[in-house]
DNA sequence: TGAAGTTTAA
């Protein structure tokens, strides 16, 4: 019912058997295996003395992440914060039950739902969104426990938990499961709704299927969602997202007759013609809005400005600034941070520390975003410690700093190789009880992988996992292909063998290079089983599962796989 | 996430 196979990856193979979990076995080789707390997070994290050759130790021997993550300090390994109430622990208990089931390799949904249910978990509404949430990013285990879950007695799922699984099902292009969900929301009445809806045409027009989403949108009555102004600027806004600001233009041109247009329907057309660059058709549709009795407002022009920015047409941005002064449409807080961004960017510090005087000068209040713009003008131009007093600036001025504050320091810190500074400001996070995402550690781990400090990438990633964070496609590309880069292939192979069985599809070029490099460093077998990953990977296009079913190719290669290392599945 | 802006990144 279930397996999991694990890549080998030196010669020859050794074969060690997992400690003490039932469910899933985990093969390894000398050297490096993806760590215990990887599959399991909630484990403690008990292989810091791999005898890694490892340059880099952790700096601070009273940092607290460090300490704990050891497992050795007095203070005792907590995953969150105590527990408020006994109810409050009962749910942690279950949480964790749960989640160490789900993290093992399940053939199917199906299996889930057997292996959950003889789980003593109990369902809640939060219990199901918190597993939604943990599971995002592994639409089999994330479905498996909605469907148990929603067949428990005394349990239904709200429209939320269906929303947030359809978004799930709609992200792995799980399309067919997904509009089976749909026609059960309104079987059992009333559950679909825009925000349903939306889900579903973006997740469409993300997967390339425009038209689909535009059907999508004409069939939403049937479900009780009406077509109106609101409904309809979502799908444009769609389109213009995904890339296809003509069908958007198609899609209003439809529907204008019988949905009136309002000014976000202009300015999101606007918009999408400017981030396609394509600036005759933006002014066409700023016309056609003023036709229509709209006047242009600072957001049609602050699109505008992006797109001439984006253009490092510096000039005319500042023209359309003036112009807006002149017209009694003043630039906002958004428009200048567009503009001193860019300037920025275009390494023009100058310039952009200007503007920032200027929106001082105007009495235009800086928010989050435009100071986190200023640190990461700062910090790319090398002066990460005016970039760090900017946060004390923000502070006292009553902006506190956001998660995007601190990824923008950590990034900058990484960039310039003050790798210690970068996890202090992890560590500032904590004690501020700013949540990190995925983007916090995207730069620590590509640093990580390039010093090939395989320790701290352990630390990171448990980290993360104690955040509830799981590497999304691209973290997962970065691992793959940077360790690969830095002459560690073998371990680069288990990050691309579980990014495979999470369900995603590298690119080829990963798998190129990963092949290219064992072939360098003659790791025949690994290069062997990395083929197979890959025909896997192509099945995994095909069937749309990761995982083994009873026809479909997946589950041959998967024994080819495992045949192929010499291991019992 | 979603009518405009900030952090990763090939």
């Amino acid at each position: 019912m279930q397996r999991c196979c694990r890549v080998i990856v030196s010669q020859p193979p050794v074969l060690r058997p997992h400690k003490g979990n039932r469910t899933a076995s985990r093969f390894c080789t000398a050297g490096f295996e993806l760590p215990e707390w990887f599959r399991n997070p909630k484990k403690d994290c008990d292989s810091f003395d791999d005898d890694d050759h490892d340059e880099f130790v952790l700096p601070i021997k009273s940092d607290p992440v460090e300490e704990r993550s050891r497992g050795g300090s007095s203070e005792p390994l907590s995953l969150r914060p105590e527990a408020a109430s006994h109810d409050e622990a009962e749910f942690e208990a279950d949480f964790d039950e749960a989640s160490r089931i789900l993290t093992s390799c399940f053939a199917s949904p199906e299996a889930i739902v057997i292996a959950m249910d003889c789980c003593p978990v109990r369902v809640s509404d939060r219990m199901v969104e918190k597993i939604l949430k943990r599971f995002s990013s592994d639409w089999v285990a994330a479905f498996g426990f909605f469907m148990w879950a929603g067949a428990q007695e005394g349990y239904c799922h709200s429209a939320d938990s269906y929303n947030s699984m359809v978004d799930i099902l709609g992200k792995f292009k799980q399309f067919d499961l997904m509009w089976g969900l749909i026609t059960q929301m309104d079987e059992i009445g009333g559950l679909v709704s825009l925000a349903t809806m939306t889900k579903v045409m973006r997740r469409l027009a993300g997967a390339s299927r425009w038209t689909d989403a535009i059907d999508a949108f004409n069939k939403m009555d049937r479900f009780g969602v009406v077509k109106d102004t609101t409904a309809m600027n979502v799908l444009l806004d769609t389109l213009c997202k995904e890339r296809s600001v003509k069908r958007a233009r198609g899609a209003f041109q439809e529907l204008r007759g019988s949905v009136p247009p309002d000014e976000s329907s202009f300015n999101t057309l606007v918009h999408g013609w400017c981030k396609a660059r394509m600036m005759n058709e933006a002014r066409d549709t700023m016309k056609e809005m003023e036709e229509h009795g709209f006047k242009p407002s600072v957001i049609t022009y602050t699109s505008l400005i992006e797109a001439y920015c984006m253009e490092k047409d510096f000039q005319t941005a500042y023209a359309i600034l003036n112009e807006m002064c002149s017209k009694g449409c003043p630039p906002n807080v958004i428009t200048y941070t567009i503009v001193m961004h860019a300037l920025g960017k275009d390494g023009r510090t100058q310039e952009a520390l200007d503007i920032f005087d200027k929106v001082r000068r105007d009495g235009c209040a800086p928010d989050a975003s435009f100071y986190n713009s200023l640190i990461y003008i700062l910090g790319r131009a090398g002066r990460l410690e005016d970039a760090n007093s900017v946060v004390d600036k923000m502070s006292s001025t009553g902006v506190p700093p956001t998660v995007a504050t601190f990824n923008t320091l950590i990034s900058a810190a990484c960039d310039h190789s003050q790798a210690e500074n970068a996890l202090k400001m992890l560590v500032r996070m904590e004690e501020q009880s700013c949540k990190p995402d995925i983007k916090t550690y995207t730069p620590l781990l590509k640093l990580c992988c390039k010093r090939q400090w395989i320790k701290v990438l352990r630390f990171l990633i448990c980290h993360m996992f104690r955040k509830d964070i799981t590497p999304d496609f691209s973290t997962y590309t970065l691992l793959v292909t940077w360790l690969c880069r830095n002459g560690k292939p073998a371990q680069s192979c288990l990050f691309l063998e579980e990014m495979v069985l999470k369900g995603f599809t590298p690119k080829k070029e990963t798998f190129d290079l990963v092949t290219e490099k064992l072939d360098k460093a003659n790791l025949h077998s690994a290069k062997k089983k990395i083929q197979l990953l890959t025909l896997r990977a192509a099945a995994v296009k095909h069937t749309g599962s990761p995982h083994l079913n009873k026809d479909g190719a997946a589950g041959q290669h998967i024994d080819i796989l495992s045949n192929a290392c010499g291991y019992e599945p």
